[in-house]
DNA sequence: TCCAATAATATGACAGACAAATTAATTTAT
DNA sequence: ATAAATTAATTTGTCTGTCATATTATTGGA
């Protein structure tokens, strides 16, 4: 039983490395998956160290990276519990990506919409209105690597999300740049959702091209009406990737 | 030179545990003041228990908080750096504690203000729309402590804070609630600018009933002009705080 | 039955060693 | 002499083991 370690038992995803990262994925994965749900003691390090194979040291280092994020908290002796969902820190780039692979996709892909429709139509009056015109320069550049990738999802995909980061990172303000990981989870998403929908580039670019417009245009109530359109073809991409995703069976 | 340890350097503040905390928040405090700012690598781990006095084994569990908030990076042999601050987390409830030592605390005040206009109207409007009864008592929950409180601005703080979290809360929208944090550390700052205003209860407590009264009432445009507001006396509030402020020595 | 002293236990900290990876230095070949 | 290849050095990563400390559970006594 001691031989069930987490690299025999999990074939290795690629893009998890082996180290040390490999712990606190797979103690990320149990927690996020309520196998200690709200309030119950984990079991101890010694033999959570037995149970993945590795020893104590790893398995504390995997802890207090969960800790630093909120998830669990531990007191001597008493043990390390499990924190209540609500005061998780889900603006965290690797606590979003965790729950991701929970059951209630769609609904989280609702909830980081509503986000985004606070936060960018707001970020883009900001831009145009105080933005300087480096900013606006690089938001410029991630449109012309858009409209360079031409109908390629793929290709489309990367420069998209440095438009929308750019954005945000020309309000000039931290804690809207701090969004950056949350809406770049939002946007993969949308991809991964919207790729079945291969004519959605041709719809998208020019709403991308109205919001960059207006900004050099220091507009701001037309920044905002601008990135709201554009948000509401991102929705409604979204919906229905949703509805076709339903028909096929969860990967 | 190697009994410069954290503990005799530092007479210890009365809130820093000593455990392995006051490792992360020394390590914490030097990455945040610059001392090895952007791209530059770190000393070594062996170094760094050397300097604060302690074992490899918790200055490697303070680097891992860190890393896990975004802040440090380390490859095998090539060292730990430190990452560029627009990557970092500043969303994160203690990495938005440690940054307020900076010596740029008005301008953080008035980006976080930017952030709870952005936010917190919008959650209101949300709130009207669709949160639950139960919600909204928990809101009201708060008013009435807050009112309970009377003039006392010490007594007065917890509920208020309790109020808006509520507000969040009431959003049913975890990445809404996450900014719970965020939200909090703005609020302690208004009331840490606000307290030389012995009377700002008085203005505040009917604002506050505004805005929970269109909520109860179910109307979504009402609820966001009526935190608009609120949030219009407390920017006004914490600006009459920073300008008697410069005229004090910073604490 | 309740309180106090004691024992058990889990996290926290420490020490030392080896593994792995990457950079720096050195050697060798062209 | 230069470039490539090999070797060495260095730093993080991991392991094993032990002791310290705090908190809970137990047991004994009044």
């Amino acid at each position: 039983m001691s031989d069930q370690n987490i690299f025999s038992a999990t074939p290795v995803q690629s893009t998890v490395r082996r180290g040390p990262l490999a712990v606190t994925e797979e103690l990320a994965r149990r927690v996020m998956g309520g196998e200690w749900g709200d309030g119950t003691s984990l079991p101890t390090e010694v033999e959570l160290a037995e149970q993945l194979g590795v020893a104590r040291t790893s398995v504390r280092e995997a802890l207090s990276r969960l800790k630093a994020k909120g998830l669990l908290v531990s007191r001597q002796r008493a043990g390390t519990r499990v924190l209540p969902r609500m005061q998780w820190n889900m603006l965290d780039e690797d606590v979003l990506r965790w729950a991701w692979s929970g059951n209630d996709r769609v609904k989280m892909a609702q909830h980081l919409m509503q986000l985004r429709r606070i936060v960018e139509p707001a970020a883009c009056e900001i831009a145009a209105t105080s933005a300087p015109d480096a900013a606006i320069a690089a938001i410029e550049r991630a449109y012309r690597a858009m409209d360079a990738a031409g109908m390629d999802p793929i290709a489309y995909a990367g420069p998209d999300l440095e438009f929308h980061h750019a954005i945000l990172s020309a309000t000039g303000n931290p804690f809207l740049v701090a969004f950056g990981a949350t809406i770049e989870a939002a946007l993969r998403t949308s991809f991964e959702l919207s790729t079945r929908q291969p004519g959605a580039p041709r719809k998208s670019l020019p709403l991308h091209r109205g919001v960059l417009d207006s900004i050099w245009a220091r507009k701001p109530a037309e920044a905002r009406r601008a990135m709201e359109e554009l948000l509401g073809l991102t929705e409604s991409n979204i919906q229905r990737g949703v509805a076709q995703a339903a028909q096929l069976p969860a990967d």
